[in-house]
DNA sequence: GAGTCGTGGAA
DNA sequence: TTTCCAAGACT
């Protein structure tokens, strides 16, 4: 039990955290464009596709320029999902870009090309999954829902849990407590979403804590408890070189700089052992990121 | 629930 | 140089 729920008359900020946080955000909020007005929902949605698991300064340009490409869900679903696949770039996971094509399509289909608000709506879309529905309900609809990512989940950990780091998977407990210290008023808790998300990206890290830079430094639990460091299991780090992910990801770059349909030379030159390369090349096909065409060529997906 | 799925910059 | 990790989703 935390101090937040252990006290019945309190209400949901017992802890008095709005209040500073809400004011950090307010001077210390970065101008990101797809914060802007004229973003719209799509724009709030594409964002949190490119968001899931890059950083903020690599989506950046190629956010722009899909905006300016496909300004309406109906613009991108008009075209092959391979075109979606390209103008992703090198911003990795490019399943999420076959999803958000997808996404597209279904909002033209079912929702007369808006972006939905409803969270039952948005949740049922391809590539949407409880982050990412909360996120675009509360960011684009101003809606009242937990945003847990990452950097909240780390946020919440610390000052309030105690702890140095979040458990791997997000548990009951944090979804619990997140609703518990979500504002009441509507408008205040999608501002409440976005700061303590921004406060968890730009001062509450998970490289290093910045305190004397947090607006609620002086009751945070972790804190005062001294910064114990984190005991459980280590989160295990990936490693990337000579996976199949690597494979995958060096087929995929060749076929997007190909204008052409590419040949079988032209993808054995990317890797050494024939066996794993076939493997990633038939996952890749699998994955619907790859079409294979008659004579042992290759393309992206052509729809 | 553990594994899989890209990429590149910062420490 | 190696390691870590950045607004997750899906199976």
């Amino acid at each position: 039990m935390t101090a937040i729920s252990s006290s019945p008359e309190a209400g949901p900020d017992a802890a008095g955290l709005h209040a500073p946080v809400l004011a950090w955000f307010e001077q210390n909020a970065r101008d990101l464009p797809w914060r802007r007005p004229e973003a719209g929902a799509w724009g709030v949605m594409v964002s949190e596709f490119m968001l899931q698991q890059t950083p903020v300064s690599r989506v950046l340009p190629v956010y722009e320029q899909w905006l300016a490409r496909w300004p309406r869900p109906a613009d991108l679903a008009a075209e092959a999902p391979g075109e979606a696949v390209r103008a992703w770039g090198r911003l990795g996971y490019p399943r999420r870009a076959l999803r958000l094509h997808g996404a597209a399509v279904a909002i033209t289909e079912r929702h007369g090309g808006d972006v939905p608000s409803d969270h039952a709506h948005l949740l049922a879309l391809p590539g949407i999954g409880e982050y990412t529905a909360a996120a675009v309900a509360s960011f684009a609809y101003g809606q009242r829902h937990a945003v847990l990512d990452t950097n909240v989940r780390r946020v919440f950990a610390r000052a309030v849990t105690g702890v140095q780091y979040p458990p791997n998977a997000t548990t009951a407990a944090e979804r619990k407590l997140a609703r518990a210290l979500l504002p009441d008023d509507e408008e205040r808790a999608a501002r409440w979403a976005a700061a303590s998300m921004e406060l968890g990206a730009l001062v509450c890290t998970a490289r290093g804590e910045d305190c004397a830079r947090c607006p609620i430094a002086e009751s945070c639990a972790w804190r005062l408890a001294g910064k114990p460091a984190h005991d459980g299991p280590a989160r295990r780090g990936q490693t990337y070189a000579g996976t199949d992910r690597q494979v995958r990801g060096r087929l995929l770059a060749v076929l997007r700089d190909a204008v052409t349909p590419v040949g079988q030379a032209a993808l054995d030159a990317v890797w050494h052992d024939p066996v794993q390369r076939a493997r990633a090349l038939d996952g890749l096909v699998a994955d619907g990121l790859v079409e294979p065409l008659d004579g042992g060529r290759y393309q992206l997906p052509a729809g």
